[in-house]
DNA sequence: TAGACGTAGTTGACACTTCACCCAATGTCC
DNA sequence: GGACATTGGGTGAAGTGTCAACTACGTCTA
């Protein structure tokens, strides 16, 4: 069996932790400072992405690389604190919308400034532009990876 | 207000998704291979570090990163589970140990080899040698900038 | 040595996630 | 146009994580 060098190691583990330890800090600092959770977030960002701040549940669910149970819990919550509202989809009786709501635009606007300097502060002031690249690169292509194996 | 460049986005990005695919992806195997949840698995790796099998609640917390609180409930539902044992600590009367059992053993034995091998098919299999050291340095550098900020 | 403060771990309530299953609407194939 | 699989979403229960409060022990100091 091969196990892993002290360079595998080292990436693998740092690479977890890191994420981790971020993460934690800037969720922690969301919730906090913004009194919405990361989850939350992530669904208004989303939200506010397409021009008319809905979308279906099942393209939301794919994005986010949430289960569809999940994304019907989470959306039910944030319902009833009016963040967002569901819509029924007229043109498939099935499927429904998810609607941002007016206290959910203004949630984001308040949290996201605050979020992104924070992702600056805590990571992006301590990374060349190279490692950047790197970063970036690697992460498409392992993603791509993950996609092909799949189908 | 500075928003993220492209570039910027596109690493951030690639990270927290990266992060997110793999860490589904090899949790669901553990669970579904192994019948081992990533908790309980990163639980019973750190025991099995020490040559006892047996460490302090939190030292483990520290370990894992973990709030001592989510120690507790988890290692008593692996308790439960009889993967582990508590155990009083003689020269602290208010701390306790975390000790493997035999089924604790057995299940980090069958689960880590088809879960290092997963490692490397999803992820180390597809990043150079170059790639992993700028991952690991940079990693290294932004835990350290985050831990002082504590501080 | 009494009080004050810190540390180790626990507990219960609540929020969140997953799992397994349900249901209705839609597609498809003959 | 009827059988059958597929898709979009919902639900309840069980598992998991977090927060705040709590117990009990240890340590420091006046």
């Amino acid at each position: 069996m091969r196990w892993l060098t002290p360079e595998e190691q080292r990436a693998w583990r740092g690479f977890v932790r890191l994420h981790e330890r971020l993460g934690g800090r800037l969720g922690r600092l969301l919730q906090s400072e913004s009194n919405v959770s990361p989850a939350d977030f992530a669904v208004l960002v989303h939200l506010t992405d397409t021009p008319e701040g809905r979308q279906r549940y099942q393209d939301l669910a794919r994005a986010l690389e949430w289960e569809k149970s999940r994304m019907s819990h989470h959306i039910a919550r944030m319902a009833g604190r009016g963040m967002v509202v569901r819509e029924d989809c007229l043109e498939d009786a099935r499927g429904a919308f998810v609607v941002i709501t007016d206290v959910g635009r203004a949630a984001v606007e308040a949290a996201a400034p605050r979020h992104v300097e924070a992702v600056r502060e805590l990571f992006l002031d301590h990374v060349t532009p190279a490692e950047l690249r790197v970063l970036a690169e690697l992460s498409e292509r392992v993603i791509g990876k993950l996609d092909e194996d799949v189908s």
